[in-house]
DNA sequence: AATGAATGAGTTTTCATTCAT
DNA sequence: CATGAATGAAAACTCATTCAT
């Protein structure tokens, strides 16, 4: 019951927004009554709390299996990083939708533990690069905390544009913004 | 007295948010009674369609000066364009975080009007790389649309991470975000 | 407005008492909706926090008139003071009950503003034994803080039993309690 | 586990109010679950109308044991009354509190059985005094009703504002209003 | 005896909006 | 232009109670 009420939830969530989802909304469609929302959790933000940590864990643990394997050079990582995240929107699309909006209705108390862990989560990027730089594999020149940033703005962006219905798939999208990243939209002679 | 009480407004729905921001709290700040907001706004939505409005619109219009310099190549222009989005956290921050932010608590109604003029935003910038590619300055193996929301990703994304009071500044983070698109990050030898 | 609520709230309150009434049920009563009262008052709490104040200051208001009285011995102002309390339950009857029941109900922020206010009406008692003693009225060998307590108990215990519609009146409730303090009930020989 | 949920439930009555405690509070405590406190009792109204009865019903058995004692003079019950209503803060502080602030959330229904036994403890004092009377103990021109009423109060109110912790004993306290009963605070020369 | 899930009616509170003055 | 009073609909949350297991 408590999975079903955060599907749900995430599902109202994405199309609605936070604010505009009401404990009576979520409970309504799963035909059981609002009382019951409150044995299963504390309050409304404790259950946006539960839905960002969820997913950002789930992320992490991703990020991790792709960083820590040993037969990937720095960028075919980078790249498994962004089609993964861009992968996300198909399957995941609503949990990212929130994830990345509803952020805001989430105080100090929770922020505490999510935010940590997202900020790892760029943070690994950035170690990622700085690897690359190290073993000649990416730019010397350009600060790798920066330049996670952009990365991460690439691939978060899409959440607000990305359709998976669109005529291009998750995979072409990673691909070009991949190609852009690594040799740049100038034309080379 | 419409102008006071949008800058207010923005000032409060970018600390706060939108839901979070009360009409009371908006008329208490200024020292007036709630009633003498009806005079100005039909609704909260409203007012809120007005400053996106109002954002945008400053938007295509700087957009539009740097497009129509005959003088600059379009690398130069992007780069104008990458570097005014970001200097404008600095400077119209709050106004940024609330179009960014609080887009979906604008109807279908209000919709209608904002976002075609968001799109144009977006368009132009694909305008502009077609542009480029034709007269050689741009790869012809990316597909612009996807490109110009690339590019908008690194720029928008600044907003969630972005503090003008850092010791990286505007012009600094737009240069690295400009050289990071054009040549790439991967080390050339 | 705000002196409607008040009093129709405490005609409640006395009766149903505090928890048992709601909100609801006070504006019912006035034929007004719920959202009239946050007009007029932060909160349920806030309200009850003006009914013990209006009604604490009030009785100090009148102690300290009787204590004042050039014209009367201590025992003529201990008999005033008894008399007036007991009187107040004809009057003010639902006042006091509020008063003496619901105090619990408020939170320290509030009790921090009624309580010494309280204090200082039992103090006014026993500042007056203790001129009593010194003048030579009142017996020297019985501490005068416990006496206030006692004589406080003997007339506030009165809200829970004494009727005014009964055959004894207040005056006469008055003037046995008053006896039974000033000499005992010991039969003399 | 009747009992220990009885005590429980007293400690916490005490301590918050039996309105602002729920079940949930007590038996969150005790480590087990709500459903439990349904095995052993009707409903909430029922839990406290037993702590009701059962702190009446030893009141009165005490009460008795004093009053039949052939050995003692009138005087000499009262003051043991009095002592042990005072006495009783010490060890049952908390149930008196309860038995004291809480009546008024006992219905009709209970209030039957509660109310005549709490009269009688009222009434054995009354029948005291006339016995006191008769035999030429007490004064004959104080209405025997009014002055239990009196004496009540006195011992009653001490729950309000006695603190087992003070520095004046319960003893000595009920000395002092014993003297205060019996001979006056007046001065006589 | 005890549990865990669910209910439903109620509670306080918020707030956009209206409107006579 | 501005105020102050009132509205009404909805929100989050509480909790005594029930009941199948």
């Amino acid at each position: 019951m408590k999975e079903t009420i955060m599907d749900k939830s995430i599902e109202l969530f994405a199309e609605k927004g936070f604010k505009e989802t009401s404990i009576q909304d979520i409970m309504d469609e799963l035909h059981v009554t609002k009382g019951t929302f409150y044995y299963y959790f504390k309050s409304k933000e404790e259950l946006l709390k539960d839905i960002h940590l969820q997913y950002i864990e789930r992320l992490l643990e991703n990020q991790k299996k792709i960083i820590s394997d040993p037969s990937k050079t720095c960028q075919e990582k980078l790249f498994a990083i962004i089609y993964k995240l861009i992968q996300d929107i198909e399957k995941e699309g609503q949990r990212a939708k929130v994830f990345i909006r509803e952020i805001n209705h989430l105080s100090d108390q929770y922020l505490d533990i999510v935010l940590p862990k997202r900020d790892q989560f760029r943070e690994n990027v950035q170690l990622l690069i700085e690897e690359g730089i190290k073993n000649g594999e990416f730019r010397t020149d350009l600060p790798p905390d920066i330049v996670s940033f952009g990365i991460l703005g690439i691939a978060n962006w899409s959440y607000f544009w990305f359709k998976p219905t669109g005529k291009v798939s998750d995979k072409r999208v990673a691909e070009i913004f991949y190609e852009m990243l690594i040799h740049g939209i100038q034309q080379n002679n």
